[in-house]
DNA sequence: GCAAAGCAAGAGCAGTGCTCTCGAAAAAGA
DNA sequence: TCTTTTTCGAGAGCACTGCTCTTGCTTTGC
C-alpha cells in the first residue's frame, strides 16, 4: 500500500505538500490569524477554489499544520533526549535537555507553538488524529522519569487520598509501572513546562525576566525536582 | 476631573461601555477570532463606521477587553486571598485559594482568559496600559509569600550563581525585601500556574486528566511548596 | 447667535471563506 | 482501444469582514 499508483496520485501528494509548505511559510510570517487560503493559493499560482480539492476548509488546513507541528516538536524533544542519553547524562540532565529542546523549538517556530499550545478556541476538542503526535513530548518526559525510577526508585511525598483513584487511572492509562504520585507530578510538570515556554513566547515575561535562558534552565531543574528526579 | 461635563460626554461614556459589553458578549459566545466590529455595531443598532468613533480599530477594542479581563481576573484573585486571610488561613492555604480563584475565573470566562494568557500573536508587545492590570495576580502571589516570609522566613535551596544578578534585579524591581531565590521561584510558579490553567482550558488535559479540580488543587499545593511555603 | 467640533449614516474598496458550475484531463472499465 | 467515470482547475458569485471617506445633522464653546 506504500506504492504510488499513478501520476495523478503522485501529483496530489506533491500539491498537498506544497500547500502545507506555503501555509507554514505564511504562518511563520504573519501568524495563524492572518493565514488566508486565498493568499496561499495565489502564491502557488492556483485559484482559491482549487485549494478546496485538497483541504475542505481553512480549519482543516490548520489542523494539518497542527499535527505536523506536534510531530516536529516531539521529534525535537526525542532527539535532544537521545543525545543526552548517548552522552551518558543523568536523568535530571536528560530532563533539562528535553525541556530546553522544547523551548528552543518554540523560539524557532513561535507561531506553530502558538498553534498547538496557545489558545485553540476554547471549547474546541482536538480531532483524534492529533492525539498521537501530541503525546510525543509527554512520552519523552515519562521515559526519562521511568529510567530514573527503574534505576533506584523515586522519593515523592504521598498523594492526598482524594487524588488516589485518579492518579491510579492515569498511571494505568499511559505510564504503567510508575508510582501514581510520580505520574501526577509528571502531568503537572508537563503543563508547567508549557506555561514557562508560553509566558516567555507570548510576552508575559516582558519587563519581568531578562535572562530568559538561564531562568528557564533553573526552572526546568525545579520541575525535575518536582517529579522526584535526584539532583545528582 | 471626575465630573462628567455634558450630555455628549456622558453619551460617549455610555456608548463606549455598551460597545465593550456587547463585544464581551460576542467574545464569550464565539471567541476572539470571530469577534467582528460589524456584528457588534449591528447588535447595537448602529452602523459599523460609527463604531470607529469609539475604537480606532478592531485591535484597539480587543486591547480594551484585555485590560478589563486582567482587571477582572486580578480582582478575583485579590478577593479570594482577602477572604482566606480574613478566615485566618495559613499562607499555603491563601496561596491555594488564590490559585483556585484564577482557575475558577478562567473556567467562567474562557475566551477572556484565552485573550490574556493565550497566544496574543507572537511578537506583539502589549501596550503600556496593560502592564498595571496584568500584574495584579502576580502581586497577590507576592503578597502571600511576603507574609509567610516576614512571619518566619522561608527555606529554599540556593540559586545557581548564573542566576544571582537576574534574581537580584527582579527582587529590586517588584518584590523588594524577599530573598532572590524566592522571587525567582515565584515568577516560575506564576508561569506554571498559568500553564496548568491553560492546559485544562485549552483541552490539553482531554483524555489525560479527568478529576480536574482535585488535580489542580494538588498541583497548586506543589507550587506552594516550590516557592517555599511551609506545609502547615 | 454662530462657527467649530463631534457624531451617525451611507457608499465604497479590497480582502476573506466557501459554493457552484463548467470544461478538460486522467483513470478505470468494457 | 474506446467509452465512461472520476478528478481536477478555473471562474463567477455570495455573504461577510476591517476600514476609509464624504455628507449632512447636532451639540458645544465662544
Amino acid at each position: 500500500m506504500n506504492t504510488v499508483r499513478g501520476a495523478r496520485e503522485r501529483a496530489r501528494i506533491e500539491v498537498t505538500a506544497a500547500i502545507k509548505d506555503e501555509a507554514r511559510r505564511r504562518l511563520a510570517a504573519e501568524g495563524a490569524a492572518k493565514l488566508s487560503l486565498r493568499a496561499v493559493a495565489r502564491e502557488l499560482g492556483m485559484v482559491s477554489s482549487a485549494l478546496y480539492r485538497y483541504f475542505p476548509s481553512r480549519d482543516e488546513l490548520l489542523t494539518a499544520l497542527i499535527i505536523d507541528a506536534y510531530d516536529s516538536l516531539g521529534a525535537a524533544a526525542e532527539e535532544a533526549d537521545a543525545r543526552a542519553l548517548a552522552a551518558g547524562a543523568a536523568p535530571r540532565d536528560r530532563w533539562i535537555a528535553a525541556c530546553e529542546a522544547v523551548r528552543a523549538w518554540a523560539l524557532e517556530h513561535p507561531h506553530e507553538y502558538a498553534l498547538v499550545y496557545g489558545s485553540p478556541v476554547p471549547g474546541y476538542s482536538a480531532p483524534a488524529d492529533t492525539i498521537g503526535p501530541a503525546s510525543r513530548v509527554g512520552n519523552v518526559l515519562i521515559g526519562i522519569v521511568r529510567a530514573a525510577y527503574e534505576g533506584r526508585g523515586l522519593a515523592l511525598p504521598p498523594l492526598p487520598s482524594a487524588l488516589g483513584p485518579e492518579a491510579a487511572r492515569m498511571t494505568a492509562d499511559f505510564a504503567e509501572g510508575l508510582p501514581p504520585a510520580v505520574v501526577a507530578a509528571l502531568v503537572a510538570a508537563w503543563a508547567q513546562l508549557a506555561g514557562l515556554v508560553s509566558f516567555e513566547l507570548f510576552g508575559q515575561f516582558n519587563r519581568v525576566v531578562e535572562e530568559r535562558s538561564a531562568f528557564f534552565t533553573h526552572a526546568a531543574g525545579q520541575l525535575a525536582h518536582g517529579v522526584g528526579l535526584p539532583a545528582v
